[in-house]
DNA sequence: CGGGAGCGCTAAGAATGCGTCAAGATCGGT
DNA sequence: ACCGATCTTGACGCATTCTTAGCGCTCCCG
C-alpha cells in the first residue's frame, strides 16, 4: 500500500485530499504545517509527499530542504503561488514536481502515480531478488530464505537488510542507514546497528562471529557482499 | 555534460530551446518529430528528453511508451493543451513532467534540473571507479583492490585516498587535505599527512619506498598519478 | 661544510569503536 | 489488563584506530 503524506495547513483541502486519495486505496498521513511534516516524515517514512506551500511556521523551500537531508521520497509541491521564482526554488531546493492551485484531482493522481512510479522503478531496478550464498533476498516480497527456509525478521531487521541488500557490494554508512530506518535524529545511536547487526548475522549468517555478508567496515559502516 | 533531447515541429521554438539551453551548458541534440526522436533517444542515449506534444507523425503518447519500451530517460512533456486528460495521459504513458505552453523558461530550466537531478541520484549504473595500475578504486562503494584482492582501509586512510583519487593527476595541498579530513582546525599537522601516506603506500605500492601513485610534491602536497 | 626544514618510518600509549549479553521499556493484539 | 514480541538502553571486554613522539635521511642554501 502507497503511503502519502499531505501537508496543509488549509483543513479543507487536507480533507479534500485525503478523501480523494483514500478512495484510490492510498493509505493517508496529513500534517498541518511544516515542524509536523517533518516530524511525521521521520517518523513514518511515507512513500511520497504532497507538500503545501505557505505553511504557517516554516517556509516551504526550508522544508524541502530539511526533508533532503536525508531522505530521498518524492515531493509534490502545491502551490497557490503562479510566480516562476518560487517554481525555481521549490524544485531547485529538491522538489520533484510543482502544481499551482486551483489542480485538478485527477491531474494530481497523475502526477502522483508518475512520481512514485520513478521512485519504485529505479529502486528495483534489475532483480527484486538479491541472492547471497545460502541466502535469497526478496524485495518485493519482503521475504528472506536461508537454505530454502524462511527465516522471520522483525520490521527493523527487515529495514536493515533490506537497505544494505538494494545496495549490495557498496558500503552504506552509520548515518545513512539510522537516518533511513530511524529518522534523521538518530543519526549518533551507532549503538543500535551493533545490536541488530548482531541480531541479524545470528540469524542468517553460518557462523555468527565471523561474517560472510554483513561485514562490517570500522569507523565508517557496513556493507552487503553478495 | 548533460545531453538534452528536444523534440519540436515548431522549428522557432525548437531554436529558441536550443539557444537557451546551450547557453546553459548543456548539450542539445534536437529532432523534429517522432519517428526521428526514438531514432535519435536509441542512437545516442540522451541524459533528458523534452518532448512537445502535437507532432505532425505520431501521437505523443506513443511515443512516451515507445521510449519507455526500453529506457527510463526522464521524460518532460510540453504541451498547447492545458486539458488534464492530456495530462493524465502522458503522465500515465510514462512521462515525468507535463508544462503547458506558454512556459516560463527559467521554470522550464528548474523542472529540468529536477529530472536530470533524480535521475543521476538514482542512477546504480555508470559506477565511478578510478584504476591505477593494479588499483581499482572504487568511489560509490568505497572499496579498494589491489590485483584484485580487497585492501582494507581505515576511515582516515580512506578519506585522504578518496580526495587524492577524485582529484586524481591533480596536485592537492596538504591545508586542502588536512582542513577536509581532520578539520579546519588542524591545518598544520602536516605530520599526520606523512604517517598516513606511509601507511598507504605500505598498503597499496608496489613497492612503497618508490611510489608510482601517492607522490609526494615536496612542499606543496601530494598528487594521485593514475 | 654545516645547519635547518621537510619528509619517511617506526612504535607506543590513548582514545575510540565494535561485539556481546542481558535487563528494562514499549508496543500490539487478544 | 495481560502476554509475547520487539525495541531501547546499559555495561563490559576486546580489537582497531588515532594521536603523538622520536630518529634518521635528503635536499637546499648560505
Amino acid at each position: 500500500m502507497t503511503r502519502v503524506l499531505v501537508v496543509d495547513d488549509d483543513p479543507q483541502i487536507l480533507r479534500a485530499l485525503k478523501i480523494n486519495l483514500a478512495a484510490r486505496g492510498y493509505t493517508v498521513l496529513t500534517a498541518p504545517d511544516g515542524t509536523r511534516a517533518l516530524h511525521v516524515a521521520a517518523h513514518d517514512h511515507p512513500d511520497v509527499i504532497v507538500l503545501d506551500l505557505g505553511l504557517p511556521d516554516l517556509d516551504g523551500a526550508d522544508v524541502i530542504t530539511g526533508l533532503r537531508g536525508w531522505s530521498t521520497t518524492p515531493i509534490i509541491v502545491l502551490s497557490a503561488r503562479t510566480d516562476s521564482g518560487d517554481k525555481v526554488e521549490a524544485l531547485d531546493a529538491g522538489a520533484d514536481d510543482y502544481v499551482t492551485k486551483p489542480f485538478g484531482m485527477d491531474e494530481l493522481l497523475a502526477r502522483l502515480r508518475a512520481a512514485v512510479r520513478r521512485a519504485t522503478t529505479h529502486a528495483v531496478a534489475g532483480e527484486p531478488v538479491v541472492h547471497a550464498g545460502a541466502l535469497d533476498i526478496d524485495l518485493a516480497g519482503k521475504q528472506v530464505t536461508r537454505d530454502g527456509v524462511v527465516v522471520h525478521l522483525t520490521p527493523t531487521e527487515w529495514g536493515i537488510l533490506e537497505l544494505l541488500a538494494r545496495h549490495h557490494g557498496r558500503l552504506v554508512t552509520q548515518r545513512q542507514l539510522l537516518a533511513e530506518i530511524w529518522g534523521p535524529h538518530y543519526r549518533n545511536e551507532t549503538h543500535y546497528l551493533r545490536v541488530y547487526l548482531a541480531q541479524l548475522r545470528r540469524k542468517l549468517e553460518p557462523d555468527a562471529s565471523h561474517p560472510r555478508h554483513l561485514i562490517t567496515e570500522p569507523g565508517m559502516g557496513y556493507r552487503f557482499q553478495p
